[in-house]
DNA sequence: AGACGTAGAATTTTT
DNA sequence: TTCTACGTCT
């Protein structure tokens, strides 16, 4: 593998920890990969080396072009993960320690959304705040200390977010349950509490690395110093690419790694080989209206970008220019899958997708409403749940009338009137069946429902996925549901893909685990694959393309109105224009437009920015 | 009374 | 897409 001078000077590095503060573009995982390799060849055992991504999409491509490299199998990287996935593995054997016993389930997004509801309605508390408590009680535990966290709160949101909060934790813990931050929580908790544990892993991992190390957030970070027992940390990233704040990432980790590690060895990694040097500079440009930054000189010794701003009447406009011009490039010779159109928000892309079906451009969207999450999928999944968690009431009262058997919302409060002290939702609903009280149509409904349940609970997840589809006439009901024969055979598709996945896995709680936990994305491989790219900037990140548009550059939009009410939220926006501006090659468009929803829009200050930095560079 | 069908509103970023 | 409100059907 060719390297740089400075890329192998980090490689080489050995005897204390090292920053990595990698520039877009300067070849950061190809620096890591290759570390891992070096590891190798002096003679560390592959799985004895933690090497942590962001993603598990990171971790996927770190895995394959290891294997590439040394011939290895998948099996012999077992410790290349994000942090929820390899703590939870850590979880999954000694959760017994903390009172908890396999199988776990873990709670999706779905179900933790549904949850906090049911809570919220139980204490009189509106529940469209619910989205917002999640989020709070989400970044209280992130946060790594829930009760400081809290006593920072106002008064009138602490008491409402606590005591939701309390009652949700011990929801979980009645289900033998864990949602994606008590993952991280949890293994805190075991490394801290018990010292034998810790010393295992720490005797294990002889080396660690950390991908994206500035958007590592307080637990993360904790979690990250109970497993280091030696000075064998290699931490790699780009503050001025840290946008998960939102989501309790704390960049002041790897601002003060010199701190933390006083004998630590920084190196730069400044020159991008991704861009031409205009938008490298153009990008230094608009980073350097934000106060708080490490100093870094990035640079390219490529030349000759195109970068043009624009902006039009209105969002139809612009989508259509944007089309038109994406039309245009690919008859000159660009690939489609060599463009991306970025936004800030996912809603955007609308515009975008009709422009680009009028003019019969093949498009995909990147990390879009997730695979997982789609309505045929989550019906079928919380089939699975329900029969292998019989305590799951959030799956099971999705399913208990999907498809339709007469079973409605008044039908399910009486069943769940009926409860007793911890009992589930659907064991109450079984001894009602049993006692015989309920009306005709809704015992058979019932009954028929257990019967599925019991008989998929011991098959393999494709068989029992196969069987729900067959007992329930699924297909007639989804068929029903879409309004166009296209949105059925897409929707079909789907579930072939999902019974493919299934099939991978030998029972039903390894998949639903894969579900959970993994959610593969299954950008590569649904309908070919091709097309241009159409993506939020956040999914776009790591991500680099011959042609980006950034399109919807408006106030209120992009910065979002939510993320403006402080300076840090509003450096966080134009880190994220940041990112936006260094996934372009070579050409860059930039658009706006100046009335959205029949409403007038302001151009936004980094269309102005961008506008300065481009006159400072005479272009 | 209770379930179903339809129309209309609303949606930051995500492991 | 999901939630909600409202009118109709069983």
């Amino acid at each position: 593998m060719m390297l740089s001078e400075q890329q192998a000077a980090a490689v080489e590095h050995l005897g204390s920890p090292a920053l990595v503060v990698a520039g877009a573009g300067s070849g950061k995982t190809r620096t890591l990969t290759a570390r891992f390799a070096r590891l190798m060849e002096r003679g560390i055992d592959s799985r004895r080396i933690l090497a942590i991504t962001f993603t598990n999409k990171a971790a996927g491509e770190m895995k394959t072009r290891l294997m590439e490299m040394t011939g290895l199998h998948d099996t012999d990287f077992p410790w290349v993960r994000t942090y929820h996935s390899a703590c939870y593995m850590i979880l999954k054997k000694h959760c017994t320690k903390l009172g908890y016993r396999m199988p776990l389930e873990i709670f999706s997004s779905y179900h933790q959304q549904k949850t906090i509801k049911e809570i919220a309605l139980s204490q009189n508390i509106d529940k469209k705040h619910a989205p917002a408590i999640l989020s709070e009680i989400s970044r209280a535990k992130n946060s790594g200390n829930v009760n400081r966290y809290f006593d920072a709160m106002p008064l009138i949101m602490r008491s409402r977010t606590e005591g939701i909060y309390r009652d949700y934790e011990r929801i979980l813990r009645e289900k033998n349950a864990l949602d994606f931050d008590n993952i991280l929580c949890l293994t805190r908790d075991l490394l801290r509490d018990y010292p034998e544990i810790q010393a295992e892993y720490r005797e294990k991992f002889q080396h660690i690395l950390v991908d994206e190390y500035q958007d590592t957030n307080n637990l993360q970070e904790e979690i990250t110093r109970l497993l280091l027992g030696h000075e064998n940390l290699f931490c790699v990233g780009d503050d001025w690419q840290a946008v998960y704040g939102f989501r309790g990432s704390n960049v002041s980790h790897f601002l003060s790694f010199p701190e933390k590690y006083p004998n630590a060895q920084i190196f730069r990694l400044e020159q991008n080989y991704r861009s031409a040097d205009e938008i490298v500079q153009l990008a230094n440009g608009i980073i350097g209206f934000n106060e708080s930054r490490m100093d870094k000189r990035c640079f390219s010794e490529k030349k000759g970008a195109v970068i043009e701003p624009r902006t039009f009447f209105n969002e139809f406009e612009e989508a259509e220019w944007v089309a038109r011009k994406i039309r245009n490039e690919f008859k000159s010779g660009v690939d489609y899958e060599d463009m991306v159109v970025m936004y800030r928000t996912k809603a955007l892309s609308l515009w975008f997708e009709k422009a680009l079906r009028q003019l019969q451009i093949p498009y995909q969207m990147v990390g879009s409403k997730g695979f997982f999450e789609r309505k045929e999928i989550l019906d079928l999944n919380c089939y699975l749940l329900a029969a292998a968690f019989p305590s799951d009431d959030v799956a099971f009262e999705r399913i208990v009338n999907t498809p339709k058997r007469g079973i409605g919302p008044s039908m399910i409060s009486k069943i769940a009137q009926a409860r007793v002290g911890i009992m589930g939702f659907q064991e109450s609903a079984r001894s009602m069946v049993k006692d015989r009280v309920l009306s005709k149509k809704v015992h058979e409904g019932l009954t028929d429902i257990f019967d599925l349940l019991d008989t998929i609970k011991e098959m393999a997840p494709d068989m029992a996925i196969q069987e729900v589809l067959n007992r329930t006439g699924y297909l007639d009901h989804l068929q029903s549901y879409c309004k166009t024969r296209d949105e059925f055979d897409t929707r079909k598709d789907q579930i072939d893909e999902l019974m493919h996945t299934a099939s991978l896995k030998e029972t039903i709680h390894d998949y639903l685990e894969d579900v959970n936990l993994v959610r593969e994305d299954k950008d590569d491989d649904d309908g070919g694959g091709k097309g241009v790219h159409l993506s939020t900037v956040h999914a776009s990140k790591g991500l680099e393309y011959q042609m980006a548009f950034i399109v919807g550059l408006e106030e209120q939009l992009f910065p979002h109105w939510r993320s403006m009410e402080s300076d840090r939220e509003l450096e966080e926006e134009r880190r994220l224009m940041y990112v936006a501006v260094t996934r372009a090659e070579t050409h860059l468009y930039v658009t706006s437009a100046s009335s959205r929803r029949k409403k007038r829009a302001k151009k936004s200050r980094f269309f102005y920015e961008l506008d300065d930095a481009m006159d400072e560079l005479g272009l």
